[in-house]
DNA sequence: CTGTATCCTTAGGGATACTG
DNA sequence: CAGTATCCCTAAGGATACAG
């Protein structure tokens, strides 16, 4: 376990995402924090999915080693650790606000807020000419 | 195997999302038929990432099934099956920008994501200004 | 070439008892 | 409450031989 590089099957930007959460439980963990104002342990517990509780605090751990979230000591609570998201963390938002409206769309069963997707979307037209630009920088 | 109605842990549109492409390949040879133009059975197994013949064919089936791509004949080679994106495996485009616009960012060690967002902008800027037009139309 | 069928291994995950 | 540690099991996946 010395060795800290992990090995990918591919260099695919797709690929590299998938192995960085495309798990069964991060991506749940991180919507708990992004969307649910979750931050303790035993909060993300008692999410619908059931996480069992190694399972949580392993994945915790392996999504603090990517840089996707941190953890914190509790000010007014020493034996509390408080979990947030980094940056790398929150700029999955925007994947998946468009994972929900995706879900929103063929999934009926799904509570989705459409109308905060509706906003969402109308808001977020700029940040597409944002990623346009940016490609466009780096394929320079 | 009577019992089509697939059991969801939660209602969640993200967990819905994942339960239906977050496992190891789907998004993989969704990634081929969007952005590689890869259609036949053979052209997936080339992938870096090597599936294995018993699991592509499980995941094509799955992917039917779950109706994000379609089945045709080949109308050139009837011994050969055409695999195409349907509109439900078409609208994942703006999450897997999402995506891979976030792993390029943050997969800087490789500069194979740079390369492939390149042949993407060269390949896909059409496409790009199509799913611009969809997404105002959307947001309306 | 487009898949099936089989066999086998392993990682991932569930349950639950336990610890500071 | 915030985790660890075990035990166990199954689904997922790899290799590869085979079939239409």
């Amino acid at each position: 376990m010395n060795d800290k590089s992990k090995k990918y099957r591919s260099h695919c930007p797709i690929n590299f995402a998938q192995e960085t959460f495309g798990d069964k439980w991060s991506l749940l963990i991180i919507r708990d924090l992004m969307f649910k104002d979750k931050k303790y342990y035993g909060e993300f517990l008692l999410s619908d999915e059931k996480i069992s509780t190694n399972i949580l605090a392993d994945r915790l751990e392996k999504l603090e080693t990517a840089g996707l979230i941190s953890k914190a000591i509790d000010a007014e609570n020493n034996s509390k650790k408080l979990y947030s998201l980094t940056q790398k963390g929150l700029d999955l938002m925007p994947m998946l606000i468009e994972m929900i409206a995706w879900a929103a769309k063929y999934d009926k069963e799904s509570a989705a807020p459409k109308a905060f997707i509706k906003q969402f979307k109308k808001d977020r037209e700029g940040l597409i000419h944002e990623l346009l630009t940016r490609l466009k920088d780096t394929s320079k």
